[in-house]
DNA sequence: TTGTATGCGTTATCAG
DNA sequence: CTGATAACGCATACAA
């Protein structure tokens, strides 16, 4: 095989008239060297256009500045939003985010056990239930995982948080300001973390009657299912809690099909997660906005700690939340 | 810096009772191994729980089986389809895709710069304006590049694209065939590719008189400003043919805002993609299906192939679409 | 068919 | 402060 010609650390040496070693430490910043010597070594560095070759530097030091990027549902549009700025900010700090789409089929653990062989840098983890034998895998071969909205607590595994507790404040104070009356909580049967703990936080802080209408799936064709179950009610409710904006979605689109705007204007739909449809102008969803840039920031934040703190105790920061109301489309 | 402890050829090999060569030829499947030795070596691979390092592998290989992803506006409908296909695809075929987002800010040269000093096995964009630069640095460090959707032409560059005269085709011909007369075409200024060439076409192809709205931005927004300038023209159009669905939505929710049904239901509004939402109730949109998985299996191939042959001559393979017709959701 | 020896490009250690 | 040298873990030409 041909193999192509590079500039290699060897090439800046002679060209400065130094050692390889010199370079090296004035490239990475790591190691005293003369200021005459990092100076020739720069400008040599810079002629020839040389770079350090990641894939040695990665061999040799153990990591590779690569950190696994594992998510389901790219294609829903709150993950998407997440890891456009995941990406881009793991890049601002010089990691690759090396991206894992997780779906029913595909063996994931099979995945995520290529990544150790990468020598990541760290994994973060969006994926709704990740495999148990994820963290027994990164564990064992020390690689700082990061959990976004997940439950599971790990000793060494650090989370960030949505603050569903106070997202959930926020609109059952919503509903009690509009002196809601009848109340129908539209979650899913999944066992998606932010669902659950939101439905839990749900009826634990609400005071007043509800109902319940459970579906299968938490993206629009649910939202559409429970639409047709609200349908099927004795009486339409007047308020309308949806665990995410795909739900609520789903559920304007059934209940603007077959029920007159009169009736539909008396009843308070909201969702959660303020992804970009909710503020579409057929639905100007009332939800909870989450922002995905503090949610990327912290992400990486507690990441870099971990990298340089491995043994440090583990830490759950809960990223803040805002209540927006819309005028739902009137 | 304390070392993990890493199970190596070295220790399969010894575990084996062979040299480190033997086991690599039988884990590479690449070179003479008697069918003794080769069980041995997958048996104390297996028991070590044994994996090569891609780092070490990539390093001599000069190609590290990572593949950048470059793509603008991930968190856009279609796009984030893409991707997941994309991803997954090369998944499958045993490439790890780095993710590349490129937005205004960022200089993505920098970041392709970087791609190549991880021996990337190769490049695939779907940003919509690609600087030069990557071409000539890709070509000089001789990875191999494959464009999804993109104009440019250059040599050893493959390209895979969507059927676009045939989808304008389809449009013109659903519009002849519901006897439209007076027909608006709904455009952007920007520099998309897609929308470029879809215009272009159009302009070439249609028989009949019409109108042209052209807004700054192709994303929902637009489509918002396009419907705010439908309402302006006097009288109403039969007819709203939009480059893609993101403007067809804005158009549809500024007119459903402003018009009564019946007026609406005269007005056949398409798309281009058909992305998610286009099948959502409330829009229900006529549009043009481009598979987001066969354009993936497409550029994967293409890249294969090129890996194998990097001196063959470019090809272009078109995506072929289907008219989806939905009924405006009335 | 197998083993030996060497190179891939860095960084880290240790003398000088 | 600088330069030789040894890892890092793998693949492969070449010799046996």
């Amino acid at each position: 095989m041909s193999r192509i010609k590079r500039v290699t650390a060897q090439d800046v040496a002679e060209a400065a008239g130094v050692s390889r070693a010199a370079v090296s430490r004035t490239l990475s910043n790591n190691g005293y060297v003369s200021p005459a010597v990092r100076a020739r070594v720069q400008a040599a560095a810079d002629k020839l256009g040389y770079r350090v070759n990641y894939l040695a530097r990665g061999l040799n030091q153990q990591r590779s500045d690569i950190v696994g990027v594992v998510v389901a549902d790219i294609d829903s549009s709150f993950r998407a939003c997440q890891i456009r700025h995941l990406t881009e900010t793991l890049l601002q700090y010089n990691y690759r985010p090396l991206l894992i789409p997780t779906g029913e089929k595909r063996d994931c653990s099979q995945v995520i056990d290529m990544l150790m062989h990468y020598s990541v840098s760290g994994v973060i983890i969006t994926s709704d239930t990740p495999p148990a034998e994820i963290y027994t895998n990164c564990i064992e071969h020390q690689v700082p995982v990061i959990l976004i909205n997940k439950a599971d607590q790990h000793p060494k595994v650090d989370r960030v948080l949505c603050d569903n507790a106070k997202g959930m404040e926020l609109l059952l104070d919503y509903y009690q300001r509009h002196h809601c009356q009848r109340l129908v909580l539209v979650t899913t049967a999944g066992n998606s973390y932010s669902i659950r703990e939101r439905e839990h936080l749900f009826s634990r802080q609400v005071s007043m009657p509800y109902e319940v209408i459970r579906v299968a799936r938490h993206d629009y064709q649910g939202g559409v299912e429970a639409g047709q179950k609200v349908l099927e009610l004795t009486g339409q409710p007047d308020g309308i809690l949806c665990l995410n904006d795909y739900l609520a979605i789903g559920v304007i689109d059934v209940l603007k099909a077959s029920l007159s705007k009169q009736v539909l204007a008396n009843i308070r739909i909201t969702g959660f997660d303020d992804m970009a449809q909710a503020g579409w102008l057929n639905y100007q969803l009332t939800t909870v906005h989450q922002s995905c840039e503090s949610l990327a920031a912290t992400a990486v934040k507690l990441l870099q700690r971990r990298i340089s703190h491995p043994q440090a105790t583990e830490v759950a920061e809960v990223i803040d939340v805002i209540l927006v109301e819309r005028d739902g489309g009137q």
